[in-house]
DNA sequence: CAGGATATCTGAAGCGCTTCAGGAGCCGCC
DNA sequence: GGCGGCTCCTGAAGCGCTTCAGATATCCTG
């Protein structure tokens, strides 16, 4: 008698069975108020009983014409991504904003720091995507705006009309130069993220400072190196190490060779906190004291910061409000709203062991 | 002329303007081979012209009832997932076998340790589900069997019928015993993960122990304990303490309470090398040295534990490779494979410094 | 040049759902 | 007792695409 000849049961399979309209089988899913209670009750139950499991999403997508999804998309892959906890720490609470606002969060890792495929992008079940930390021009992006989809980019340039969100990255990268600048010291390295998307890594000359593709990581070396000049530091007199990602493997090695420059540096500037305890520790392997011999600065202040022996001086980054600010605008941009001006994470000199005046 | 009153073009929109039947132009994007070289052409230039992006993923996926993504069900939240490097890496992995079955991951975080809401299983876009380590009887399970959705559980008990990867904790943690025990430990501490979904972290009775929901913890506290057993050390004789996820500073405070029993442990058995990263810092503070005052053993091998000091003595499990097969069996399942017999990844000892005969 | 194979394109039937403009009954009120 | 205003339910028009069984036209083969 039903129509279900074996197949999965949609809602007329139900509507049939219960003998009522279809348009009143999906009421009784997504608008209870508008059928009696009773028969409500009718409708659910016999879904029940016949394996119904609710409204198909896809069908319930097109018809509604949202998807319910936010993508994010990552530059990097995700296990280079995850090394770096200010990325987990950011998008968890992204992903509890998102989830909050009963989204799912569609991941599209990027491959060879270029960013998810564009063919990716294109096939994406989302109705607003989330761009974090891309290189510039990354083909991702002009997938996503010929889909016309809302975007909302995080640390990464301004686009003309896009949602942003981000971190003053020229300013932290200030905040830790004058810092260390104003202990006196003289003789410092820079400890960075990967330039431009290739797997390069190791010492840096000012060519690839200019051309590089990372928002981020420019920002930070213009930053660091622009305060700097203020103690009359010169940009060549400053030795820079570029990390593939900022785990702490990284950090040590970078350390070492900038230790091995001429004049040895007192002090380090590093991109992230991850790299900066990879620093600390390549210091002890050299028979070196932090803060004595050497100081050490990081950036984001994640956990493992505070916990650090010595703990680690560092730039406090609000990473859940920058994972929450970003989902919230997701979420309005999806309800229509327009981008509106960027919004700024502050960022802030937490000091801590890890420097002093040099010695 | 055309019928695009302001709203996004569509295939007909397409289909009018070249003057084809819209089946034409479905075909230009998903079977090259079913029209000219030269009609495809003017098609997709025209497509460009117009500001077309390609079929919509969403009505493409209700026509071919298949989304092309994988969900991906954690039982706690991002943040605690990531602070353990064994998941980051073995979901890198996955993603990547996902992305190059041109998938993309539908990643639904837990809320309160208990995995997703069912309600956000209900409405996932996805034709598969991953399930990785959600506790016993998770809610999130059930909505999955109710969509019969195919499902991969990871690190999770056995369910009839379903695809399954894992590690043998039991065997990696009775290894792990073995060695410790054969080096001559009597005194043996157990620093565990969290055994059921609530925010409890601390020493653990056996009660508790008894009562675990989270199938990994158990069966590694019974591996540990059956091969200390087989030393003659009574499970009574073993205090345990349990971490609420698996970091360092978890490690640390547990390493701490298990450290102050009587009589003192010589050996910790950890869950996970973070853990016993945390554990060894922890014996630093107490002026313990180890190996020498106290052994420490983790679990996973993740790329830490080389790179400790001392570098730690682990079991290791093939994270990428788990990852790659979780992502083939979800992929093998979409194209309608039978689940089959679970696939087992193995362990084995990795001797490294951070243990040593008791003094 | 007949007959079959090939290459190219089309019409129409779905995929499973939401939503909106009603329609039918019923209540209470003056 | 007529009428405005509820409550509860329905019919039908989409949402944008895929796919399959043809329909043509073209080509090849002997």
């Amino acid at each position: 008698m039903r129509p279900d000849k074996g197949r999965r049961p949609t809602l007329d399979t139900i509507a049939l069975e219960v003998g009522v309209s279809r348009a009143t089988v999906s009421n009784a899913y997504n608008r209870p108020d508008q059928l009696s209670a009773q028969l409500r009750e009718r409708i659910i139950a016999t879904a029940k009983r016949l394996g119904y499991a609710g409204p198909d999403p896809t069908a319930r997508s097109l018809a509604t014409q949202r998807t319910g999804a936010v993508a994010f998309l990552l530059g990097q892959g995700l296990s280079s991504a995850f090394s770096d906890p200010a990325l987990s720490i950011m998008l968890d609470s992204l992903a509890a904003t998102v989830d909050s606002g009963d989204r799912a969060l569609l991941l599209l890792p990027g491959v060879a720091d270029l960013g998810p495929r564009p063919a990716s992008v294109a096939r994406a079940q989302s109705d607003v995507v989330v761009a974090y930390s891309l290189p510039d021009g990354a083909p991702a992006l002009d997938a996503v705006r010929e889909r016309k989809l809302p975007l909302v980019v995080v640390d990464q340039p301004a686009l003309p009309d896009i949602a942003r969100v981000e971190v003053d990255d020229v300013a932290g990268a200030e905040l830790a130069a004058r810092h260390i600048g104003a202990l006196g010291h003289r003789h410092i390295g820079i400890l960075g993220f990967s330039l431009s998307p290739d797997t390069r890594y190791g010492p840096v000359d000012r060519d690839r400072v200019r051309t590089a593709r990372f928002r981020v990581t420019r920002d930070r070396v213009a930053g660091y190196l622009s305060e700097l000049a203020g103690f009359g530091i010169g940009p060549q007199e400053v030795p820079v190490w570029e990390a593939r990602c900022g785990d702490q493997q990284l950090g040590r090695e970078g350390a070492r060779w900038l230790m091995s420059r001429e004049p040895r540096p007192t002090a380090l500037l590093c991109m992230s906190d991850e790299l900066a305890l990879g620093a600390i520790r390549a210091a002890g392997e050299l028979g070196l004291s932090v803060p004595g011999d050497l100081s050490v600065i990081g950036f984001d202040d994640t956990p493992g910061a505070a916990w650090a022996d010595p703990p680690l001086t560092t730039i406090r980054q609000d990473l859940v409000e920058k994972g929450r600010r970003t989902g919230e605008l997701a979420l309005r941009l999806l309800d229509g709203a327009r981008p509106g001006p960027p919004s700024t994470i502050p960022v802030e000199l937490v000091v801590r062991g890890s420097t002093a005046p040099p010695s």
